[in-house]
DNA sequence: TATCAATAGTTGACATATCAATTAAATTAA
DNA sequence: TTAATTTAATTGATATGTCAACTATTGATA
C-alpha cells in the first residue's frame, strides 16, 4: 500500500482536532477573562460530577499521569477551587471536592462551556453523533 | 437540554481518543529502544514530506507554537536527524531538511509506525474511515 | 531614502506530560 | 506479628504547550 501523507493519517487528523478545539475554547476563555487552563477545567468538572473520588480515581478518569494531576490540583487548591478531605481509615488517599467557591465557578462557567460544546458539533445530525463517538471509541480500544 | 455527563461530549472523546492513542505509540517506541517522542517524530515527518520549508510553515502544518517548534528542532538537531540550510537573500527564514540520518532514521521505523496506524483502524471499512475523517474535518472548521 | 510596521525566530516564565525514584501507608505473606 | 510487597501520592528531570517580550530582518510608506 502506498504511503499516507501524515494529513491522511486518521491519528494526526483526530491529534489536530483535539489541538485546534483546545486553542479555540482556550481564546474564548481568556477573551472573557475567566482565569482557567483547558485542562484545569476538565479536572474541576469531572470533580464536580464524581466527587467524592481520589486523585488515582481522577489520572484514570482523564487520562493524566498522577505527576500531573498533583500539580494542576495544587494549582486549584491556590485559586480555593477544590480541597481533598481526609478519609477516615485511609491516610494514604485523600477525597476530592470543589469548594462552595469552586461550585459557583463551575456554574457561573456553564454557559459558556456549553456554547463551545455546541459551536463544536454544529451542523451534525444525532445519527452523525452517535456515529462520531463510535468510531472514536473503537480507535481507543485498538489502541490499549 | 439537560447536562451531559464529561464522558459524553464530543470534544472529551475526541481528547481521550488522542491520548490513548499518543500513549499507546510512545510506549510501543519505548518497547523497541526508538528514542524518539510522537511530536518528534512527527515534525521529522513533515519535514521528509514537505522539506525544504521554514519553521513557520512546520508550525502551521502541526499546529504547534512556534516556540515550541524552536525547541523541538534544538533536540532534533543535537540528535543529527534534522540541519536548517541558509535561504539566499534571507537571512529571516530557514530551510529544514533531514539529515542523511534523519532519512535513515524515518525508513528504519516506517515499519512500525504503519502497523501502528493500520493497529488504530483495525476493523474499519473503507467507508467508515472516510465518514470519521469528514466529521473530524467539520469540527475543525467549526472550532475556529 | 528614512522611518515605521510587519514578520520569523528566540527566550523567559509558567502550565502540562511523562518517566523514574522516593515516601508513606496499606496489604499480603511468612 | 513481623517482613515483604503493593499502592497512592509526591518530587525531580526533561520535553512540550502557550503567551509575552524581544531581536533581527524584511517590507511598506511617507
Amino acid at each position: 500500500m502506498a504511503d499516507k501523507e501524515i494529513e491522511n493519517v486518521i491519528l494526526f487528523q483526530v491529534d489536530q482536532t483535539s489541538k485546534a478545539s483546545k486553542i479555540y475554547s482556550q481564546r474564548e476563555l481568556d477573551k472573557l477573562g475567566i482565569d482557567i487552563t483547558i485542562e484545569q477545567w476538565v479536572l474541576l468538572k469531572i470533580i464536580e460530577e464524581k466527587a467524592p473520588l481520589s486523585q488515582k480515581e481522577l489520572a484514570e478518569k482523564s487520562l493524566r499521569d498522577p505527576a500531573s494531576i498533583t500539580r494542576t490540583l495544587h494549582l486549584l487548591e491556590k485559586k480555593q477551587l477544590i480541597t481533598r478531605e481526609a478519609i477516615p481509615n485511609n491516610r494514604r488517599q485523600h477525597n476530592l471536592f470543589l469548594t462552595q467557591q469552586g461550585v459557583n465557578f463551575v456554574n457561573e462557567n456553564m454557559t459558556l462551556v456549553r456554547q463551545l460544546r455546541k459551536k463544536s458539533i454544529e451542523g451534525f445530525t444525532q445519527n452523525e453523533l452517535k456515529t462520531l463517538s463510535k468510531l472514536l471509541l473503537r480507535i481507543q480500544q485498538n489502541m490499549q
